[in-house]
DNA sequence: TCGATAGTTCAATAAACATTGAACATAGGA
DNA sequence: TCCTATGTTCAATGTTTATTGAACTATCGA
């Protein structure tokens, strides 16, 4: 279990995957978490994430982000730490991202799971 | 058959059902071929698109583009002509098209039904 | 060493999805 | 009026997907 999971390199990032990946409504919401949290930490645990979904769903979605190339996955003692792959999104497909997460901000109030995503306090190692 | 299909208004259009859309290469195809024709007319037939799958299978992707929003039909006689919602696109998810667009043009050779949309002649009613 | 915590993996299930061909509907031209 | 071209709809098929709970693994702290 302590081994890190696999990620794809920059290049081996796939449009149709990323966009499979922000259609379900629980991943955008992971993802515009990670967004959201950003501006303090780049990093969320898994735990942070509770409130979208019981954990071994979670850990399916988790891994499809993985996949992708959404978001990276850190293994610290028993805890993973999640960031979002932003420069290397926006390096292969320019302001998709950005976009995404705006159109989602925009919808946040029809987006069932997004209102739920408030900013996280952060003291942890 | 002469019936004008459903379409949902700007404001029914949801930004997962457009990212589904999306991330399914025929239907990105489509889009795509769609946006290229844009420069030169904005209408396509259905037929235009028959190097990218069979007929019915075609219908069905151009139901789902429609049920999204990201397209709309126009009956006429027995074709239908096809064009981008882009202005009502443009008004719900500002940059997201243009983004989708850019990244999938970026990655044209890695998309294999992309390269095949070559600009059609226009010169219909 | 033992127990609690954090998260993954597996198996099972039901729903959604893409694809195919056949049948159908409609409009236009010979 | 009949034939053809254009597309849709339907049924059947096999695949992928999301979700659940149970079992499991690993790490940390008492």
């Amino acid at each position: 279990m302590s081994r890190t999971p696999h990620h794809p390199t920059r290049e081996q990032i796939e449009l149709p995957m990323v966009l499979d990946c922000l259609s379900d409504p629980i991943r955008l919401a992971i993802v515009y978490q990670l967004a959201q949290q950003e501006r303090v930490s780049s990093e969320l645990r898994c735990s942070d994430f509770s409130a979208l979904s019981g954990k071994s769903n979670l850990a399916y979605h988790f891994a499809k982000l993985r996949d992708c190339g959404l978001m990276q996955t850190r293994v610290a003692g028993t805890n993973r730490f999640m960031r979002l792959r932003r420069e290397d999104l926006e390096a292969r497909f320019p302001g998709l991202l950005d976009a995404v997460l705006g159109s989602a901000a925009k919808d946040a109030d029809r987006l069932p799971l997004l209102p739920e995503c408030e900013l996280v306090e952060v003291d942890r190692k």
